[in-house]
DNA sequence: TCCCGAAATCTGATTAACCAAATAAGAGCA
DNA sequence: TGCTCTTATTTGGTTAATCAGATTTCGGGA
């Protein structure tokens, strides 16, 4: 299950349906928090839809944390209450499958965060993973190879750094979706590499000096073009 | 697969086994982006586990990015280079559980950029649903009834109004285990219940007004509760 | 009437069997 | 030798069978 692949898929129409169905079966029977629902098996009956969607549905309301599965017992709702539940299935069936332009933005948000955190946080361990991180793609660089790897794993570094366990995996979420992206829009390249290498030290040495103001500053100046890129676009 | 559960599983040992061997593998036969793994059957025999595990495992690898699954094909490295894979596979697996601390932490994050951003962008038709969750959640609040659920859906609505489409992605994925460890911590009932409604009120005025930077601060008073509780908490 | 317990049933999880498409291999012809 | 078409095999995906444990049922005894 892929970031985006979570959303749209050759399934997802189907499992949607089940989603809705799950969702009307709930109301129509007045099912509370902590009732169990039917089982797989009448469920895929009931349905009309294989096990496996049925299953798979299932996950999904399960990883949004509205239902939850027991092993030789049953599906159950989680106790979220019947509102809330109604109002973020609604949520979770009219998601849009995830933009460009939403997925910069958003890791622009996250890296201003984990830069202003790891500055905060930073153990010598991390700042020594992090200035590793960075030699390898100045070396790169400076040999004139791509270095979008090195790059990458110069950010995530930092992520690390940030101590926030949550943020990390968001992070490790949305990353790879930007690269593979960037480069199928040919976003990156900005001409002069050496531009990169200094914005990377200069955001190396504030975490170093433990600065947060400085260093989320010197993420923004790094992330000014794609800033720029993001906000120009048309709506 | 629940949002911790994506990270911690009763057969998450077995997979972590397997998804580093798959790193090993691939090291070791010096497999580059677009190269075949071997057949699921095959690893399955070579790692000695079940095929459903190594697909779950996949699956994970699939969802960080870093294969891609072609139906009666094969499965393959994406285009995110060899170093790239090494370091996301180690950040993978040592991921910790997200603590309550950075969920919380992450949340306010998050809370403060739909804020803003929903105050530039919210649409006619997203006030009047920001406006319906609010008096949903007065009426509950002025009779005394608890009105957790109808509080979740005001953030959600806002998130919705925010226009992006992965930050309403990472809200909804995070929100349900706030909730869920609200109720196990008892962090939330903030003895008068009618500040909330104020609270509420404030920011929903300010994103009715499309003041963006007024709409963030009154969040961030909504969750200057919980911001202390957060950081004050003992690491 | 109530309570205990054994057996039958039901459950999600796991394993094995099967499917259709895609690829690889090989035979046949030029 | 080189090309094409048929056949066989491999692949991820899907469906069916099986498992171990939890739950329910119901009869027997007090």
């Amino acid at each position: 299950m892929k970031f985006d692949t979570l959303i749209k898929n050759e399934n997802s129409t189907i499992q949607n349906r089940i989603i809705s169905e799950i969702r009307d079966l709930i109301n129509y029977k007045n099912l509370e928090p902590g009732d169990k629902l039917p089982s797989e098996r009448m469920m895929s009956e009931k349905f009309e839809a294989s096990r496996n969607n049925i299953r798979e549905s299932i996950h999904r309301l399960e990883f949004y944390g509205l239902l939850k599965s027991i092993p030789q017992s049953g599906t159950f709702i989680a106790n979220i209450g019947i509102v809330a539940l109604n109002g973020m299935v609604d949520d979770i069936l009219r998601l849009d499958d995830p933009d460009f332009k939403s997925l910069v933005e958003t890791r622009i948000l996250l890296e201003l965060k984990t830069a202003r955190l790891a500055a905060l946080r930073r153990t010598n361990e991390d700042l020594d993973q992090i200035k590793g991180a960075l030699e390898a793609y100045s070396e790169k660089v400076l040999n004139g190879v791509d270095a979008v790897q090195e790059d990458l794993l110069f950010h995530l570094a930092i992520a690390k750094a940030a101590g926030n366990s949550t943020l990390n995996t968001l992070m490790l979420m949305i990353t790879p979706e930007i690269i593979t992206n960037f480069e199928k829009y040919h976003v990156c390249d900005t001409g002069n590499s050496n531009v990169g290498i200094k914005e990377h030290t200069a955001i190396y040495k504030a975490i170093k000096e433990q600065n947060p103001k400085k260093a989320k500053e010197k993420m923004k100046v790094h992330f000014k073009t794609l800033y720029q890129y993001c906000y120009n676009l048309k709506d």
